[in-house]
DNA sequence: ACTATAACTAAGCGATAGCTTAGAAATAAT
DNA sequence: ATTATTTCTAAGCTATCGCTTAGTTATAGT
């Protein structure tokens, strides 16, 4: 009865989450978002409702990409060695997901830490949470820990994915390496 | 020959600091500067000629308020521990300068990693220069390390001071010193 | 007391932000 | 072919951004 959508929402948003990642969600406006997603605010706005809800489908759509490794991270028995696997894997994939650098996730939570808004706030939460979940997964692999053991390692290598990151932005492969060989030396 | 200023650079300054720090560049206004330095804006743009230039003015009131913990970690004699003792400091200090937490360095370093200002960039890349130069100095102390691992030392304990910044805006002082503790279990 | 000069106030500048809307264009059902 | 409905374009809305300026007030030197 009326007119077709002449874009597909999911690439659309696909372009939408290499420019939040590229360069922060304040500093991409809606008009390098219509600029960069191909269609106008219009399209953008009937579609996601506001920028914030194009950011979030961008989060979706990034956690999405990652989940490959997360599956592997999920599926392993390897233990702490899974979680220097996954450390390793998150560098590649961000490669390989956009050729871009650093950790979407990571930027969102540094950038909103000083801007406090709740819903985003609250999906870095739950991802963040989510991940500690996995380590002391990983890290109660060896029944030998305790419980009090294992959750310090858990909070520590959380922190440890932030400088990873943070690394990944400006430092060499050789130092990465190193930070993450550094990292699990403490395990 | 003229009228006096009404205000003292260095006090409105230390204000302008503090709300940095709690919302990060972008996210300060000049009306809100102008609030909280309790000056207008003509003023604060005679003084400090922009909001760039009252950002550098600020950074520099922070190194000067933390050069404390800086002259401490200098003078030591302990090595390794000296670094340690710099962790425990950077926190202590943070909430004695302005009740504030994380570090207004690492909140720069996070927000212009995306941004790019090449001034304050710079600014940011001679602060972690140093540290990074404070800490090689310290971990040769022990004249056993070889140069590589003092430098892949050095490296990791620049990174893993930007996951205690994180820490240290949302976690417990438990979680933080877990983290601390944790770092320099290997070093 | 007068004057020159700097610091003050308050209003406003152009640019850009997120978002909306009026009207044209397209299409599935009749 | 007509119609109902949705998507599209392009312009424009209000708010706020960093910054400037016109005009007033205060003060040190004469």
């Amino acid at each position: 009865m009326a007119r077709k959508k002449q874009y597909n929402e999911e690439e659309v948003i696909e372009k939408a989450m290499h420019l939040f990642w590229r360069n922060g969600y304040e500093n991409t406006s809606t008009r390098m978002l219509e600029k960069e997603m191909g269609i106008n605010q219009f399209s953008i706005y009937s579609s996601f409702g506001s920028k914030q809800g194009v950011f979030l489908e961008s989060l979706k759509c990034y956690r999405s990409k990652s989940s490959v490794i997360f599956k592997k991270l999920i599926d392993s028995t390897k233990g702490v060695d899974a979680i220097k696997d996954f450390f390793y894997d998150s560098i590649k994939i961000s490669e390989k997901i956009g050729n871009e650098k650093g950790c979407l996730i990571t930027n969102t939570y540094n950038e909103f830490a000083v801007n406090e808004d709740k819903i985003i706030n609250d999906q870095i939460k739950i991802f963040l949470g989510n991940l500690k979940g996995l380590f002391i997964d990983k890290l109660s692999v060896n029944t030998t820990k305790d419980e009090e053991t294992i959750l310090k390692q858990a909070n520590y290598l959380v922190l440890a994915k932030h400088g990873l990151a943070a690394a990944a932005r400006v430092n060499s492969e050789q130092e990465i390496e190193d930070y993450i060989e550094m990292t699990f030396k403490n395990i």
